[in-house]
DNA sequence: ATTATCTATAGATCTATAGATAATGC
DNA sequence: ATTATCTATAGATCTATAGATAATGC
């Protein structure tokens, strides 16, 4: 938002030192008011209000309204999904099943709480994107991906091999997660709402690791040694 | 919707054969179209030509277009939540921890795999109602007393007292399901992609009934005998 | 007389375009 | 000459209302 536009501009081309980057400004503003009112709901002349300008010079930059919608959803890129395991590489590598969880968890929530992450489920879910094919194809296919690294765990005896499929482990991971993405960490949540839904979302990260890890050795949360006190003591 | 309206109708009361029940079919109408265009996509005169009419018609009904979208709201109901624990009594009362998760599980996928169900998350979410106070403040509420009973299976040891907060053994339960509902549950939805939800949900609730429920006895994820045949046969 | 519809229309707002105006950069 | 803005406006569409018309129910 550029400071301060209330009194009318003169025509014509504004001299050098007010000229900011118009572009960008309209894509930023365009994307809150996507974001917050929906498509339909934001109109032209309400985008270049945002920026101080008039609504004809939208079409200087843009061909159509459209237009306007893809540059700002291209703008953010594919953030929906459970990304970055790839570049996240070293910062994984190598840790226990614990370590790897709580590391991915936290660079998940780092990305979605941030403001383009927010402005991005508000979007996907004002223009009913959440439905679309490629949404949940993508979702579907991160925990796939995600999958393979539970499978591993499960080769290793680190899971127990019944519990379920590898993507469905992933999906009982970020499920909950997710939920507490779109309820409490879009564009106009509160920050107290969304630092309850990170608490939410760590303490169901360590729920979900206690309840499927198994301990290599040492205490854990079934191990033979706590069955055998709790239920059979004398075997 | 009516049959076969193409053909103009004249001015003045239809005659009595004609007549439908106006008001309700301009509700469902109304419903559909806010549920896939969302509110400020759907014009009063589309509704209206939904139904066959004149979009004055409207105006006879409702006294507004904010009006319509309220009594669309009303005709759906509070079904967001994970309700109908109390109305269920009989058919939980008495079960074991896996069978009352089953019988709520299932309950809830009917209700939220309905014609109406799926019209209501649609609506929410092209809405932005799923980011309002009510509707996190209300899943929230919902989890906390689902979160009573399994504070009920804690202290009988069916569940490992340190897995976690009640509130957050339900939102372990529930957010991947939720996250199925969003996604594939809507009111657009494929029956492929509606089958493939619910199958997703029920693989969910077995896992997390793995994972989490210990059993008093019998065989089990991890009972005694599981694990010494696993790790230690000859102990 | 009342009710359920219609046609016609007002006034607001929406997207988009045409053409004017003034600063910039060659 | 080009660029970045403006004003003015066209034409579509939107919500809402006024007033006409014909069937119903007393």
């Amino acid at each position: 938002m550029r400071p301060e536009r209330q009194a009318r501009r003169r025509p014509g081309r504004p001299p050098k030192t007010q000229a900011g980057d118009t572009k960008s400004e309209l894509v930023e503003a365009a994307l809150r008011l996507f974001a917050q009112k929906g498509y339909t709901g934001t109109s032209i002349r309400a985008i270049a209000r945002e920026v101080g300008l008039s609504e004809s010079v939208l079409y200087a930059h843009f061909a159509s309204k459209q237009d306007i919608f893809d540059a700002a959803v291209a703008k953010l890129g594919p953030q929906g999904l459970v990304t970055g395991r790839e570049s996240l590489g070293r910062e994984l590598a190598g840790r226990d099943p614990a370590g790897y969880v709580r590391a991915l968890v936290a660079h998940v929530l780092d990305a979605w709480d941030s403001p383009s992450g927010r402005l991005f489920i508000s979007l996907m879910v004002r223009d009913g994107l959440v439905h679309s094919a490629e949404m949940g194809d993508g979702i579907a296919q991160s925990m796939d991906e995600l999958g393979t690294q539970f499978q591993q765990w499960i080769d290793a005896g680190r899971i127990p091999d019944d519990l379920g499929r590898p993507a469905d482990l992933a999906w009982a991971l970020f499920g909950p997660i997710g939920q507490a993405r779109l309820l409490w960490l879009h564009a106009d949540a509160a920050p107290e709402k969304r630092q309850e839904a990170r608490a939410r979302a760590l303490r169901h990260t360590e729920l979900f690791i206690r309840a499927v890890f198994r301990e290599p050795d040492g205490p854990g949360q079934m191990t033979v040694e706590d069955v055998i006190v709790d239920d059979e003591p004398e075997r």
